[in-house]
DNA sequence: GTATAGCTTAAGAATGCGCTTAAATAGATC
DNA sequence: GATCTATTTAAGCGCATTCTTAAGCTATAC
């Protein structure tokens, strides 16, 4: 359990958390939406993984991440108000607006 | 709220909250209580209480700290069922035994 | 006002963490 | 089995965090 809090506790983990919230995606999808390599977000993938936050998933020759609400226990609903009321999501939206005319 | 978060996320403070929890303590108190030397229980009393997590009241020549639960929400019942399900409880009280014969 | 107790702030060292690049693994495709 | 794709593991670097020691502040006691 403390091991969950500590995997929640960096802004870049709780993104891709929220992210597989209630999808199933690919550590190669996940990655595509953040501007850090994809063995950073792999190591990250493996810190929620061990504490049990997601789960993995392999078809073929991908893995498929989706987050274990019931690991969470009442930490799902505090992630979940966070991303309610903080300006997280709203933050996140605009970041992926300046994307579309200002990635390369 | 990400504040509060990363506040509880190491060990050590999540062990000064707990001291603290529904007793009030001197920083001074807090510290005795840690092999480490004062200043470092005095920043960590720092982040906890920037993120509200914990309040400080004044009394004469002493601070006095004490749990906030209400800044905590719903990870107040986070916190207290990680205390009463996990071996923190006992590991911290062994500790504490250990350290009757022990300290200097 | 000087001394002492209680605690914090400052500055620097040690450690840890997340990132990067490069190499390795596992499965799909030919 | 060689090659390509998807992803992880390994090694190393830089920055952030936690600690230590030394100095500073604030309030009580004389």
């Amino acid at each position: 359990m403390q091991a969950v809090l500590e995997a929640i506790a960096t802004p870049r983990r709780r993104e891709i958390l929220h992210l597989v919230w209630d999808t199933e995606l690919t550590a190669g999808q996940i990655a595509a939406n953040f501007d850090v390599s994809w063995p950073a977000i792999s190591q990250n993938l493996r810190v929620l993984r061990e504490a049990g936050v997601v789960t993995e998933r392999r078809d073929g020759n991908r893995r498929l991440y989706r987050a274990n609400e019931s690991a969470l226990g009442s930490l799902a609903s505090v992630l979940r108000q966070m991303w309610a009321t903080d300006l997280d999501s709203l933050k996140r939206a605009l970041e992926r607006d300046s994307d579309s005319g200002d990635h390369g």
